[in-house]
DNA sequence: CTCCTGTGGTATCCAATGGGTACCAAGTGC
DNA sequence: GCACTTGGTACCCATTGGATACCACAGGAG
């Protein structure tokens, strides 16, 4: 009925590209996403092979089930993981996997991580530094 | 055919280098700190030059004091930020920039920023198609 | 047979978090 | 004096995340 239901699928030439700083670049809206807590996990251990929904529960720690298929659902819908049921399966089998674009997400990614793994060292001694100063300031001020 | 995910209990105090699905890693909770929106969008901002309070609230579009002063402090506290207060200056100058370990961080996460600027276009595709089956499937069932 | 488990979710509720607004102190322009 | 700037903090409310319960179905234990 109303075409204009949602975002204008025109965005006549200005992309605003290079612009994520704009609350309404678009690019900007999947960054939000894609840099997100579970999102990154859930990226990351699906490149370890395709895996089942109560797999990954398992396997990502912490997150609840609502976080999982909220997630997923999103990933699925960014075209960045398929999702395959089986119902020939006892108690219906659904796996999911990573899909081409999802790979090269995961690999755009992998540099963030990796920095995280490597430098951490380095945070935790900012990080204590940071502490010190900071009892000291209070205690001056008290 | 990867039969995947030995991440099999039985840790025996070891580094847990590599899990960062496991909740209490730290590189995870590190992780979790710089996949944040604001947190990413700062630090690109920052990789431009050093800037100020306000200058940052005016820059970054839609982000408000409270999360702008929050995340300044904690990548202030992670070492990736460093702040400078000029008390000197009229209505006092504070000036924030990136640090060389913050700079590394830039870089990590740059692959990610250019995946989202490049792979936008695929990834809106896959939403219309997922949207389209998805109001297919809805239709159908009532 | 009933009970309990596992499967892949959804629905519901509540706590934590994010964001908007107001306010502060100090100085400058009008 | 009044309003505006600076760099924040304090407070309140809306949104979100997370825990829990529940669902339908199937298989195995007892």
């Amino acid at each position: 009925m109303q075409e204009g239901t949602e975002t204008s699928p025109g965005y006549s030439g200005v992309t605003l590209r290079g612009d994520v700083f704009s609350a309404q670049c678009p690019t900007r809206e999947l960054l939000d996403r894609i840099a997100d807590k579970w999102t990154v996990l859930l990226l990351t251990m699906l490149e370890r092979g395709p895996s089942r929904f109560n797999a990954l529960k398992r396997e990502v720690d912490g997150v609840s089930q609502k976080m999982l298929s909220q997630t997923l659902k999103q990933l699925e819908r960014d075209g960045l993981v398929s999702r395959s049921v089986d119902a020939a399966a006892m108690p219906v089998a659904v796996t999911y996997a990573l899909t081409p674009l999802g790979g090269t997400l995961v690999a755009a990614i992998q540099p963030m991580i990796d920095w995280a793994e490597s430098r951490i060292g380095e945070v935790r001694e900012a990080r204590s530094l940071y502490d010190e100063r900071e009892a000291a300031v209070i205690s001056f001020a008290s």
